[in-house]
RNA sequence: GGGCGCAUAACUCAGUGGUAGAGUGCAACCUUCACACGGUUGAAGUCGUAGGUUCAAGUCCUACUGCGCCCACCA
């Protein structure tokens, strides 16, 4: 094997662009529904980004985490599906279509329905595949053959079939009530599309209502007075002793012919608040409307579709919401009739797309009952049919299953899946799969206008996407109906009852079967600072814009488009004040360093804060990755892989060792969604165990005239096993680094193409796991970190050659240490005299010395530095150990002299405890020794 | 109104009842032959506050404070 070129520091984007090509081209990321494959199955349906989105955080962040999870259990030997797709997003994409033909100057009315659609298509074709691309940036390995866009013929069956089973059980029924309108949408949403804004600033506002035929009135508060015009009635509590003789009296309308009842209603009012008379809007509120329901009370409606008063609304017929506000207003004050204003505090249902106020309105629209789905959804989880990682997510999960309402799933849309139902001419409604032959145009009948919300087809997503109805293969053979399937299905928090929940319970009740074993719910990104990123506060950050470099003046042109670059500069930097420190630039961090970066924080945060500074970090790692493999690999030059063989040096049963342990708690991280423990893990081995002592220990076999020379052999297998292994181990989490290097590593014969089809390390190298090794090499590091200690306190300059001796009092360390002193020697420096190890004996003079607490008992550390060492200083040095020593013997003993701590604490801690106290009183000891003879100096 | 989360080194964060950890930053030294995107050593902690349980609490319980999020139709 040719030494590879490798150039010195590690170039991401130069290596990056390479492999992805070929790991398509290899089938790597390829599911497999043929009926010979025996492989159990592994299923994770990817979030559908929206096709009018671009690659955000978030997006890094799910293709981190599920790629992580799929390409490991890729390389576990299994059939892997990670489903990709793209979502329609009804109300998104339509308001960014009608965007565009504002900027033309048209509407989409003018452009007519069928216009519009083939308009919103054709915008699809141009920049809805953009995201896809922009995946494949990250490295993502889904199944790209199996994409499926929500809006696909195949999609649209299945939702087809969705809506008339649910109606044909029942499920799925029309009504007349109250919903909420977004007047600037024109759409009904659903509960889950409105946002409540909290602590807006609003007024409590009093008026009076005049009683018919008397000179009394009855005050009312309200925060919407516009609503009045709406009213049907004023209520007041039954026992409320001020209002008892108006009961049953009628009200006078002001600006209306209307009379309205008093009415009493205890559930309504709370005569503590306000006046303790309530005004009564039925069309406009979700209280009132209820109220108006127990008292049959006349429904008004006050509004146009585009929030603008319609004719009921009398003289201020025409006016928008906030005009009529404040014209009823005027109104009433220029008729005497206002009573006061009070600030109050108020929360403001938004729309979720456009921000605009939403309407409670009455409307006739479809609605999905929940009910009893929701029940099954919430008893799966709890009998753990399908967990939720992390656990905390349950009592979210169930409290919003426990109080779901019926879902209000049409839309008064034109892009979206068209209502399956049509209208005949004298009112019939028929729900078909396909337009019933009779239900012809001729004859009067059209279809429904409305679309379903986005949400129903996500809802579906998990078996529709394999071809429900129809039973495909790949149906069979990866939804949770077999048996020999795995599932997880990841995402942010936050789409938990938009998404998840609904998959729950349309997977229950279409397929019998819950749509994956596993919900693994992950914190959202947010800036350095821990805030929301937005557009609004200018600390978006594209995940490209990481990966390939980028100008910071270049980035705040994009998150805020049109501002003072000098403003939108500051608040960039303000946001991520680590990114501050850098300059005026992102480098190109590369793909791995992001997702290396983003696998490291636990996904259970709720908040995970992303710090460029951790970037740059991991990007060094990659390079010390890079550069740990090309020394390697010239110490394996002309080395061909062969089976390896139990070592017998210590080093090399060590580091194998370290690698079983590494594997271990990456598999168990990895597989309990904490990718965090798995990064970290292999960070810590590769750097410290695998570069800075084995592979520092290694450089003293291969030397020249090397007392090891004998272990060369057994070390090159080792060092290529362990090279190699630990590609593997990390290549879940940076697949491309692990990539590019793997192909230039020795490796068996019996490997694949691709690092990605594994084997991940695991239980082959469990074997390997030697305690004792890891005990014996944990004495050789601490006493050579004591011989570091020495050398830099007393300043010895690097290539200063001083005697190094190790004395203990334990033959078998004595053996041990003797064994690795000339690696010590070279670790710490000292070039002229070897290292030795001794029972015992004199001692030079001019010696600084430390002392180690071993397993087997204390090992005093010797650097001779005759000449250098001062006998104040040394005395000094010993005191302070002496001093932490005493510490360390005190806290031992107060917890051994503590009440019961013998009696009641696990045998195995009170041995430690004692064998702690016996060690750390014999290395006092030895230093105390070494104390006199420091005096001596 | 109900629910959830967070608070540990200067910063970003791990921590699973048993001697407080990492990365970054900081200080000193080192161009040493894979890597200065490096190496060695070091300093740095009232684990938010107050109680409680326990032989033993950063970890479990209670209350409180601060920050953040979610749900809810109170005029």
């Amino acid at each position: 094997m040719s030494t590879p070129d490798l150039s010195k520091p590690y170039e991401p984007r130069e290596v990056e662009e390479r492999w992805y090509e070929f790991w398509e081209r290899n089938g790597v990321f390829a599911a497999s529904d043929e009926p010979g494959d025996e492989r159990p199955a592994y299923v994770i349906p990817m979030p559908p980004p929206n096709v009018t989105g671009s690659l955000h955080m978030g997006h890094a962040q799910r293709c981190t985490l599920e790629d992580a999870l799929i390409r490991w259990y890729r390389m576990r030997g299994y059939n892997t599906l990670w489903q990709p797709g793209i979502d329609h997003a009804g109300i998104a994409t339509q308001t960014v279509v009608e965007r565009q033909l504002q900027r033309e100057g048209k509407t989409r009315h003018e452009l007519g329905r069928e216009a519009f659609e083939k308009r919103v298509w054709q915008w699809k074709e141009e920049s809805g595949g953009r995201i896809s691309l922009q995946q494949r940036v990250l490295g993502a390995s889904p199944d790209w053959r199996r994409t499926k866009f929500t809006m696909d013929p195949g999609m649209s069956v299945a939702v087809r079939e969705a809506f008339v089973r649910l109606h044909e059980e029942g499920l799925m029924y029309r009504a007349t009530r109250l919903i909420n309108w977004c007047p600037t949408c024109r759409t009904a949403l659903s509960d889950l599309e409105v946002e409540n804004e909290e602590g807006a600033n609003g007024e409590l506002f009093e008026f009076a209502y005049q009683v018919d035929g008397e000179d009394r009135e009855i005050v009312v508060a309200t925060t919407r007075p516009e609503t009045m015009l709406g009213d049907t009635a004023v209520a007041v509590h039954p026992e409320d002793p001020r209002y008892t003789s108006l009961h049953g009296k009628f009200l006078v309308h002001p600006f209306v012919d209307r009379r309205i009842p008093i009415i009493t209603d205890a559930i309504l009012v709370d005569p503590k608040f306000g006046t303790g008379a309530v005004k009564v809007t039925p069309a406009h509120d979700f209280n009132d409307f209820a109220t108006g329901k127990r008292h049959q009370l006349e429904e008004i409606n006050i509004f146009q579709l585009d929030g603008t008063m319609n004719e009921n609304a009398g003289p201020f017929q025409g006016l928008d919401r906030k005009r009529a506000r404040t014209a009823v207003k005027k109104a009433l004050e220029e008729k005497g009739l206002t009573r006061g204003v009070k600030p109050h505090q108020l929360t403001l249902p938004r729309c979720q797309r456009s921000g605009d106020i939403v309407e409670p309105m009455l409307s006739t629209q479809w609605f999905c009952k929940m009910g009893e789905m929701a029940k099954e959804a919430i008893a799966a989880v709890e009998t753990g049919r399908t967990q939720i990682i992390p656990e905390e997510w349950v009592k979210t999960y169930n409290h919003f299953l426990e109080n779901i309402q019926d879902w209000c799933v049409s839309r008064q849309l034109w892009w979206g899946h068209q209502i399956p139902a049509w209208h005949g001419p004298n009112g019939d409604i028929r729900v078909a799969r396909e337009r019933p032959p009779e239900c012809t145009p001729e004859n009067g009948w059209s279809q429904d206008p409305d679309v379903l919300d986005t949400w129903f087809s996500s809802a579906l997503w998990p078996f529709a996407t394999l071809g429900w109805p129809e039973n495909t293969p790949a149906l069979q053979r990866f939804y949770p109906t077999n048996p020999k399937q795995e599932s997880d299905l990841e995402t942010g928090y936050d789409i938990l009852f938009f998404w998840v929940a609904r998959m729950m319970m349309f997977g229950l009740h279409f397929m019998k079967e819950v749509p994956f074993r596993r919900v693994l719910l992950s914190g959202l990104i947010v800036d350095e600072t821990g805030d929301k990123m937005s557009k609004v506060k200018g600390n978006v950050i594209d995940p490209l814009d990481l990966i390939h470099g980028a100008e910071f003046t270049e980035i705040v042109k994009k998150t805020l488009p049109g501002a003072p670059e000098a403003e939108a500069l500051s608040k960039f930097k303000k946001a991520y004040p680590s990114a501050a420190a850098m300059g005026g630039h992102f480098p190109a961090f590369g793909t791995d360093a992001l997702r290396f970066t983003l696998a490291t924080f636990p996904p259970s945060n709720k908040r995970i804060a992303l710090a460029p500074k951790r970037l740059e970090g991991n990007r060094h790692f990659i390079n010390k990755i890079w550069n740990a493999t090309r020394f390697a690999l010239d110490q394996l030059e002309g080395y061909s892989w062969q089976e390896l063989q139990q070592p017998r040096a210590l080093y090399n049963r060590w580091i194998l060792s370290r690698l079983a342990n590494a594997s271990r708690i990456a598999n168990a991280g990895i597989h309990g969604f904490r990718i965090d423990e798995a990064a970290n893990e292999s960070y810590r081995f590769f750097w410290s165990d695998l570069c800075d002592w084995y592979l520092e220990l290694t450089k003293t076999v291969f030397a020249e005239h090397s007392p090891f020379a004998a272990d060369r052999d057994e070390t090159r297998a080792v060092l290529a096993y362990v090279l190699e292994g630990a590609l593997r181990l990390m290549h879940p989490l940076m697949p491309f680094v692990t990539e590019e290097l793997w192909q230039r590593v020795p490796r068996p014969a019996t490997r694949s193409a691709s690092i990605a089809f594994g084997p991940y390390p695991g239980a082959s190298e469990e074997k390997y796991r030697d305690l004792l090794a890891e005990r014996d090499m944990d004495v050789v590091a601490s006493a050579i970190g004591a011989a570091r200690t020495i050398r830099a306190e007393h300043e010895i300059k690097w290539a200063h050659a001083v005697p190094l001796e190790f004395r203990t009092d334990a033959p078998e360390i004595a053996s041990l240490l003797e064994r690795v002193a000339f690696s010590a020697q070279v670790l710490t420096k000292s070039t002229t005299l070897p290292a030795v190890a001794r029972l015992g004996g004199p001692r030079a003079s001019g010696t600084a010395v430390s002392v180690v607490a071993t397993y087997a008992g204390p090992v005093e550390v010797l650097v001779g530095l005759q000449g250098i060492v001062k006998k104040d200083e040394e005395l000094a040095r010993i005191e302070r150990e002496l001093k932490r020593l005493d510490k360390d013997i005190a806290t031992v003993d107060k917890k051994l002299s503590g009440k019961g701590f013998v009696d009641r604490a696990p045998k195995e801690v009170v041995e430690q405890a004692r064998d702690q106290r016996t060690q750390m009183l014999a290395a006092r000891a030895r230093l105390e020794e070494s104390r006199r003879l420091a005096d001596e100096l």
